[in-house]
DNA sequence: ACAGAAGCTTA
DNA sequence: GTAAGCTTCTGTT
């Protein structure tokens, strides 16, 4: 053990008492043994091995080990016969529980000290100090006062029940002294459960008080004469003896002779099958499927641990069959197989990426099912095994209006079945066909489903699961817990992959093509529905699709935690699906007849300047073709300044058509006017009421979580993060989208989020004392830079000390500078070697990041996601210019975006402890948007503001100060 | 019917 | 200079 290691000692015994009568009675259902302290110790343990390794809990151990007391004599009987004499004996159901739990702390890879004359406070105490001696700190996870002398410094108490943290300063306010005066204050106050005297009519309130006044128990007992209250002085006098025996009692043993050394406890990685056999053995479902699904057991492949039960008359007291050094002992009834023994993680998932390719994908192979009785007899099978893919087929894309057609479960790699329910022939029929005969109803279907849907026992695994979700939800069907594969591919190569589709995912790590969707359901003109596809077809291409699934999920989720990314996906990934399902299934109100007139006006405004157009041409081309118009500008028209694109067209784009106007051109001023116009009209204006779902009267956006590079969200069908704000034309778009009727729109947006996130992690102090004084961060750049004082500044000076800022988030260049600024390349240059000059600490992260980048292939957040770069090391220079730019952006745009996806995983629930109805309905990259009762506007505000501000704590504490803007209005417009 | 380019909208 | 999605045009299948 060296510095900056840390142990964890588990107070095991405190934890059985304190389980067994804190949980109600269970037991197992097979033979009615008693279980209910080993699932509660088992529940803990787990817990705070996954907290632990989590980033957000701040502390990783290094070191574990689970203290157990040996039996109930010890030293401190021979120092006083009565001490802890009136304990009387273990209840019967909790006796047969001692020796599980200790049955269960192996099974969990952990050592299991004990030593017999010594209690499990003593040798707590000892390896504190060992710990300690070491430069090492520890944890000790407990919530027993007589720990507390133990807390120092560098040795904390932590209670995982009550997720409570005891340092110095919490004992000081418990019990007001300090940790090293504990002792003396037991000795004074005594313990009457553990039969400690200590001194009559003096409670803790009285003993501190008393050791504050005189420093510690032998000074007081000294002067006792001096003590003002008669009562108080006669009863110290008289009870110095107990006092001082009271004080050997309670002073902890920290040289227990033990067998192990704190070396002995480094932490090792779970080993799954064995934990899972000991758990399936405990019959404990929901914690086996917990335990299964994080360290990429199969469940069902494992088999229940054949765990030794002492007898009631054998086993009295705490445990009498093991010895103290039984750290590392292995029970050979309770290993799991052989091949899983010693086990990385990554070496487990090397493993099950080689079996994934190695068994084949038979589609024959999948079942029909048309029958209830078969139906359930594969759900109980899912039961069985803890894990189930899941897929439904349904009539659109669009998950708010498809109709479930079937849907298919794999329960096993190569076991899948298809449900057909809405399937339908005969469509060439003049009336269209009719339902295929013999499927099962939907509603007789989906009651055998929903609760295997929805049991905390099986984890559900789909691909893009939202999809699923928002279907089934409008059939009344929840689904929890689960997976998604898809983004357990993002979160693995976000940036690595083109895509994280089923289909290439299915080729990369299974080396199997899968029937293409169009091949089944045709494309285009010969597209006939999923509805109108033969069951056989159907059975096939749905059972794919579940056996695909689920040999994903076993071939990439070990991979997450051989790579350290589970908190990634737990944390900013998997509890998004939720919560965008439902923001997508509430959709927001937009107006109708406001679009509408507004697109008349729009096309009244472009055929007037088509028609001037027209005239200054003397001809009738189509505007909307660069090439056409390209060609007579630059071509008939001859008109000066023009480029080409890369394809050899004449470049007809807005920056260079401003140009030419600004040089007092007629033409390209009207053009870039018309092409505004025809924009907006197409785009919004016409398009958008052709989103309006039928049945609710909304529009429901797609939100994709997989999707781009850096960990944003987009949005489509349509795209809700790009509409109109810039202009005043444009702005009047955002006008149609209304709150409901007694409600309004709150837009709160995260202030200068990325150039926050810059300062934070480049560490620039200028930037964070402007950011914590609310300065304006581009007039502090400019002053910096231009060493022109803030006040005053003409708005050029600070135009370009924006532009640089922006330059910065987006891997700046001179030619990029230049462009914005439109300057000569040599005046950009010029500027960012003065930034760099004023704030070297930038360009040493700029630096840095793209050295991390070219040495591992990705760059990680402030919050661990990683992007990936595989091209970073190109030979060509603009091909690896490229990457670095993204790089750098990368970090600063994925931190932005973790932050706002922890803030809406947090939102609901914050939203319902205040009693508030508001429903969140959009993202924006740096805005959320919501839906407020009328009445609860004021009350909704804070608390959104306070969520989104504290989105990156307590998993990381930025620096700088997040800010953010609420508004609340009738439109969006008015409330951004 | 589809794919790519050009252009334009957002953060 | 970063990250997206949608529309139109154009050429190919």
């Amino acid at each position: 053990m060296k510095k900056g290691d840390h142990l964890f000692l588990v107070d095991g015994s405190g934890y059985i008492f304190r389980a067994y009568h804190a949980l109600p009675p269970l037991t197992r259902k097979s033979d009615g043994l008693p279980t209910n302290a080993v699932l509660g110790f088992c529940n803990m343990v787990w817990k705070l091995m996954r907290d632990a390794r989590d980033t957000d809990v701040g502390v990783t151990p290094t070191h574990f080990a689970v203290i157990f007391d040996y039996s109930s004599k010890t030293f401190r009987n021979e120092l006083y016969p009565e001490y802890k004499a009136n304990r009387s004996a273990p209840p019967e159901d909790l006796v047969p529980q001692f020796g599980l739990i200790r049955h269960a702390t192996r099974a969990f890879n952990l050592p299991c000290v004990e030593m017999e004359g010594f209690e499990a406070d003593d040798l707590i105490a000892t390896y504190c100090r060992m710990a300690e001696e070491a430069g090492a700190d520890a944890t000790i996870i407990s919530s027993d006062k007589d720990l507390m002398q133990l807390v120092s410094p560098s040795v904390s108490m932590y209670d995982p029940m009550k997720d409570h943290q005891i340092g110095i300063p919490e004992v000081i306010e418990k019990w007001g002294v300090p940790p090293e005066k504990m002792i003396d204050l037991q000795a004074l106050t005594g313990d009457s459960v553990d039969n400690i005297p200590g001194i009559p009519g003096i409670g803790p309130k009285t003993a501190a008080q008393l050791l504050e006044q005189y420093g510690d128990l032998d000074t007081l007992l000294a002067r006792a004469g001096e003590i003002k209250q008669p009562k108080r002085r006669e009863s110290i006098i008289e009870n110095t003896g107990k006092a001082r025996l009271s004080r050997e009692l309670v002073t902890l043993k920290r040289d227990v002779p033990v067998n192990e050394v704190p070396d002995d406890f480094a932490l090792e990685p779970a080993n799954g099958p064995k934990l899972v056999a000991f758990l399936k053995a405990m019959e404990f479902t929901t914690l086996t499927r917990r335990v299964a699904e994080a360290t990429g057991t199969e469940a069902g492949e494992v088999e229940a641990a054949d765990v030794p039960v002492e007898r009631a008359d054998t086993a009295h007291g705490p445990d009498m069959d093991e010895v103290a050094s039984a750290t590392t002992d292995e029970a050979g009834t309770e290993t799991a197989p052989a091949a899983d023994e010693g086990d990385t993680p990554a070496r487990l998932a090397d493993r099950r990426a080689e079996a994934a390719t190695a068994e084949k994908i038979d589609v024959d192979a999948y079942h029909t099912i048309t029958d209830l009785q078969t139906l359930t007899d594969w759900i109980a099978e899912a039961f069985e095994t803890g894990v189930v893919a899941f897929d439904t087929e349904t009539t659109s894309l669009d998950p708010m209006q498809a109709e479930l057609v079937g849907f298919s479960l794999a329960p096993r790699p190569g076991r899948a079945a298809y449900v057909p329910l809405g399937h339908r022939q005969g469509a060439g029929d003049l009336l269209g066909g009719g339902p295929v005969e013999g499927q099962l109803p939907v509603r007789e279907a989906l009651a055998a489903l929903k609760p295997l849907m929805e049991a905390p026992s099986v984890l559900k695994i789909a691909q893009n699961l939202k999809y699923d979700l928002v279907v089934m939800s409008r059939y009344g069907v929840d689904i929890a817990p689960y997976d998604d594969t898809m983004l357990l591919s993002y979160v693995l190569d976000g940036g690595a992959a083109r895509g994280h589709g089923m289909d290439s995912l299915a080729e990369k790590w299974l080396g199997h093509k899968t029937i293409q969707f169009g091949e089944v359901a045709g494309t285009g003109k010969s597209f006939i529905g999923f509805e109108n596809v033969a069951i056989d077809k159907a059975t096939r291409y749905a059972g794919e699709d579940a056996d695909v699934t689920l040999r994903l999920w076993q071939v990439l989720k070990p991979r997450l935690a051989a790579k350290g990314l589970v908190s990634v996906y737990e944390r900013l990934e998997r509890p998004l699906v939720p919560v965008l399902a439902r923001m997508e299934q509430r959709g927001i109100s937009v107006d109708r007849q406001i679009l509408s007139r507004l697109s008349g006006e729009l096309a009244q405004g472009a055929a007037a300047i088509e028609e001037e157009i027209y005239g200054l041409i003397g001809e009738r081309i189509n505007i909307g073709s660069p090439k056409q118009l390209g060609d007579i500008l630059f071509g008939r028209m001859g008109l000066p300044g023009g480029s080409k694109t890369k394809t050899g067209q004449w470049s007809t784009s807005a920056q260079l058509l401003e140009d030419l106007a600004a040089e007092g051109h007629e033409l390209p001023r009207k053009i870039v006017d018309w092409r505004q116009l025809t924009k907006l009209k197409s785009t919004y204006t016409d398009a958008l009421p052709g989103y309006i779902n039928p049945q609710t009267g909304r529009v429901h956006t797609n939100f994709a979580l997989a999707a781009t590079t850096t960990g944003r969200l987009s949005s489509s069908d349509p795209n809700l993060q790009n509409i109109p704000v810039r202009t005043a034309e444009g702005r009047k778009i955002r006008t149609a989208f209304v709150a409901d009727k007694g409600y309004r729109l709150v837009s709160a947006d995260y202030s200068q989020i990325e150039l926050r996130v810059l300062a934070h992690v480049a560490d620039i102090a200028q930037l964070k004392q402007a950011f914590a004084e609310g300065a304006d961060i581009h007039a502090t750049t400019a002053s910096e830079m231009f060493g022109v004082p803030v006040e005053g500044m003409p708005s050029e000076v600070r135009r370009r000390a924006k532009a640089i800022n922006f330059g910065i988030i987006y891997g700046i260049s001179a030619f990029g500078l230049a462009n914005q600024l439109s300057i000569p390349r040599e005046e950009a240059s010029a500027y960012i070697k003065k930034y760099f000059e004023r704030f070297p600490g930038i360009r040493d992260y700029i630096e840095e990041t793209k050295a991390y980048a070219r040495e591992n292939g990705y760059v990680e957040t402030v919050f661990g996601r990683r992007i990936h770069y595989p091209e970073i090391r190109s030979p060509n220079p603009s091909v690896r210019a490229f990457n670095e730019r993204a790089s750098i952006n990368a970090r600063l745009q994925g931190t932005a975006a973790d932050i706002i996806r922890r803030a809406m995983v947090r939102i609901e629930p914050a939203l319902a402890d205040a009693k508030l109805s508001a429903r969140m309905l959009l993202q924006v990259h740096d805005e959320l948007i919501f839906e407020v009762a009328d009445d609860e506007v004021e009350a909704t505000i804070p608390v959104i503001c306070e969520v989104m501000e504290n989105a990156p704590m307590p998993a990381r504490a930025l620096s700088v100060p997040l800010k953010v803007d609420a508004r609340a209005a009738h439109n969006w417009d008015e409330a951004h």
